[in-house]
DNA sequence: ATTACATATCAGTACTTGCTGATATGTTTT
DNA sequence: AAAACATATCAGCAAGTACTGATATGTAAT
């Protein structure tokens, strides 16, 4: 029970890593490959800084590697399982969690737009 | 690019379901059958409220469903493949992600720590 | 109908989390 | 050595998100 609890910590800890969609955009542009990181902005359209501090959250959990050549860091995934993930999450939005595009729990300004009113 | 950035979202949010410990410890109670709310309270240690609170959003996501019975709600996981999501977590957990233990971004309260000193 | 029990909802608070811009570090080229 | 390029780091702001306690709803027993 509490070993349990523990690891729903650090399995928390390592969802949260995927539970953005800046970070989740990066992991699914490395799928075809290793990337540097200003290709990674390109792909992504998220800009410098912002790529350089996820990379660097993904990287830090070892969910990416990366490897200098040059001046140019090439990341890539850790492993072949994180794309599993990935496509086993896509298979759960479309086969069961069809409610997740319209639950509003824990929602952007909900609360905001219902007080202007 | 437009439509992946459209799949990030979606796929973020699910994720986020995933990536709260007490949401965890419920679903983690839920792989041996279904429970009623006051035995999820019991297993996992959270107060009614919380549970509840948790319980409907997994339930708006359509990651769990519940049946009543008298007076009794019983919950349950929608798809096995919730529960193989949660293994390869484990799976990935244990072979590769081995620094999430230790990742500090986006970590609570380092900063106050810090500043304290 | 009233009481007791099981669950749901809600507002408020404290805390977490991501983005941005500015700046620092590091690596090649000239 | 200086300039140019690639990436990293950091502080501060603006959100988002979870927990708690109080209360509401709903169901079954007396």
């Amino acid at each position: 029970m509490t070993t349990c609890a523990q690891t729903a910590d650090l399995k928390a800890k390592l969802f949260r890593g995927f539970s953005d969609p800046s970070r989740l955009s990066i992991l699914s542009a490395l799928r075809n490959g290793p990337l540097t990181v200003s290709e990674i902005v390109h792909q992504t359209g998220l800009n410098q800084s912002n790529v350089s501090n996820h990379l660097s959250c993904l990287r830090c959990c070892d969910l990416v590697v990366r490897e200098q050549q040059g001046r140019f860091m090439y990341y890539e995934l850790a492993d072949v399982r994180i794309a599993t993930l990935l496509d086993l999450a896509d298979e759960l939005l479309a086969d069961v969690a069809q409610g997740v595009r319209q639950c509003s729990h824990y929602e952007p300004s909900t609360k905001l737009l219902i007080s202007v009113q």
